[in-house]
DNA sequence: TCTTTACAGTTCTAAAATTGAACTGTCAAA
DNA sequence: TTTGACAGTTCAATTTTAGAACTGTAAAGA
């Protein structure tokens, strides 16, 4: 399996895996959450190899996850925005530190506190049903085939040599 | 930035990412939710090389997400079963799949839908505040230090070649 | 009995991705 | 005139991953 073809797969979430799913991206994701746009603080703040980061960042852009706005003629320089695709990632960051605060934390607590401006409270981010607003359980969720199916998500995966049929088929 | 730094960042997103920040772990859980439990329901399932797949395992393994269960003596068989850890990833895997459901879907709409069974409906996942049960939105959270702090998270990136001086102190 | 198959890995080489460091080019400030 | 900030690009060395074959146990079939 090559990573462009996982941006194809009838699964949702290997879709999403194909676009977000290395560590670097994930990263550079968190910066831009936290209001880091410019080249130089990305690569202050992570670390990371200038060279993968203009790799990340132009494929960011390219999946429209993030807008390049100049903001500075001569000599030409961008910034890195999250468009509302990229926004619409919230979730995930809210669920991965979320995971961390609960799982990963030392003796001294979480590193980071979120609060909601709505309520004023400290929060933590809680999964729910957008039908019936319980929280959501593993357990209590059955999957089924929807329209754009035919996915190797439903298949609990048989017998038959996958990856193989497709070569020896000739 | 070394992957095994990741774990031990002030930083819980960093610190989740370098557990399953990476393709193959991640697809390799989306199985585990999916009930499958045997080395070969994996490989096959994914095309994952048998390589990786015993070394994820080994990892998930060790981090406490999965537990080896002995299904067969001789020759000796074992399951991998998601732990209370592992399948407190969920609410991560339904950010994914909702994510990609919202942006990556083609014309034929999703390839699987999910049933609350507790409320009967097919659902979307929404993320809420534990406080006061609204929806969040990033805009409105503010981020703040929490007593673990001392976090690359709540600093801007001012100017220092981090990566460098821990080496160079000497 | 001999061979094949299912299963769960391990081992090996080639190919791809990542790191680390240096280099390019523009402009502003010292 | 030199230095520094900024946003990259280039390239050799290292690390990971892919792909394929191999190991070993036991049940099933010819």
């Amino acid at each position: 399996m090559k990573w462009k073809e996982l941006e194809e797969e009838p699964c949702s979430m290997a879709r999403t895996i194909g676009v977000i799913g290395d560590r670097w991206t994930l990263l550079i994701l968190r910066e831009c959450f936290l209001r880091t746009r410019r080249f130089e603080g990305f690569q202050s703040a992570l670390g990371i190899t200038r060279h993968l980061l203009a790799e990340r960042l132009k494929k960011l852009v390219r999946l429209g996850i993030l807008r390049r706005i100049p903001y500075q003629e001569a000599p030409k320089r961008h910034e890195y925005i999250l468009t509302q695709k990229g926004l619409d990632l919230y979730p995930i960051m809210m669920a991965l530190v979320h995971w961390g605060d609960t799982h990963m934390v030392d003796e001294r607590g979480r590193p980071l506190l979120h609060q909601h401006r709505t309520c004023g409270k400290d929060f933590d981010p809680v999964i729910v049903c957008s039908e019936c607003g319980e929280p959501l359980l593993a357990k209590e969720v059955h999957t089924h085939p929807g329209p754009g199916a035919q996915s190797p998500l439903t298949v609990a995966a048989p017998d038959k040599p996958k990856a193989k049929a497709r070569r020896s088929a000739a």
